[in-house]
DNA sequence: CACATTTATGTGCATGACGCATACATATCG
DNA sequence: CGATATGTATGCGTCATGCACATAAATGTG
């Protein structure tokens, strides 16, 4: 099959989604950037990560990370707690602004997208459905990896969410190969 | 119906496949950031474009643009070439380097989405073409939002473009209500 | 034709985000 | 205890961006 118009149809969708998403965040947010909507995002999906943990998750080196959390610190939206476990490590925490800036990027993320999808019919939602889960359970390589995908996820409507499925899935393969290896 | 888990699963699929399509574009151009190979895309595909088309097309300011249009031009991507309708406005063209490198950029946008889809059977490629089909056509909302939307579209794969079909489609409703009108 | 307005492009300047190299504190290993 | 690795922070230069403004050309008005 041929499949170059999908591919590009994808990219060029993909694109417009992703704007639309960049529309909706950056009006919920005094100044908001793409970087700080998805540092807030990232840290309300992952309470208590570390500085090192959010620049993974947004493909910032770590002096950008640290920069980063210093402005959002600053805009009182995340909230710096040394760690107990390890006293080089600090925690990053959203504030009560910035949990109220978390949902509220969620949901205008939501409406933007709901606009875009309100064409489709009620079985064309749920082929869609299938098949994006399909692709992120494919797309899906290693837990830094889930990271970033997952970087802008809203976790409550994301369940239950294919990444974690698939990386659950992963690890019974391996198990089971495993326990494979030790009978045989 | 519940969409809340297909927007968010739209969204997070979408964010990825942006990813992919950066990744691929960057490695494809030296120093290739985002805006300069969005650019090469969209002078490849609007070639005699102005600059301010491209800033509309972009997102950018009118000296945003013309700063991309001078680096651009300095890495000898682009060509400025005066108007003969318009003594004020340039026209763009790509260079022999520019070309290769929009078509190094399209190829291995196209080779990333490849690795994501090739997950996918016959008949679910061809669901999810229809389904992205209708959504770029729901998006259209006029002839600044298209050159906005197509910025990384790959015009040969493109065939029939969704978007140009809209655009004709509603042009031809709007043909039909007005001839409706002079005859009623 | 003279003059004001709009349009397309270019420039001085300040700001801000980024990465590299480096420094410092803490954890871990031998 | 000393050596190395890890997590975080900072000085510095670079670069992209937008605002305000300037220039040139097209268009509209009397």
């Amino acid at each position: 099959m041929d499949t170059q118009r999908l591919q590009n149809l994808l990219g060029v969708l993909s694109v417009h989604v992703t704007d639309q998403i960049a529309n909706g965040t950056l009006d919920a947010l005094p100044e908001g950037l793409s970087a700080p909507v998805a540092a807030i995002t990232f840290v309300g999906h992952n309470p208590g990560a570390t500085i090192a943990e959010l620049g993974i998750g947004l493909s910032l080196s770590h002096p950008g990370a640290v920069r980063l959390v210093d402005r959002l610190s600053a805009a009182g939206m995340v909230e710096r707690r040394p760690s107990k476990e390890d006293g080089r490590a600090v925690e990053l925490w959203l504030t009560q602004q910035g949990d109220t800036a978390y949902g509220d990027a969620l949901s205008r993320r939501a409406s933007g997208i709901a606009d875009l999808i309100n064409v489709l019919s009620s079985d064309e939602c749920a082929t869609l459905e299938h098949l994006a889960e399909k692709l992120l359970r494919h797309a899906y390589s290693g837990h830094h990896h889930a990271l970033r995908i997952c970087r802008l996820c809203d976790d409550v409507a994301c369940d239950p969410c294919p990444i974690e499925a698939e990386h659950d899935a992963q690890l019974a393969r391996l198990n089971a190969t495993l326990t494979n290896a030790a009978q045989g």
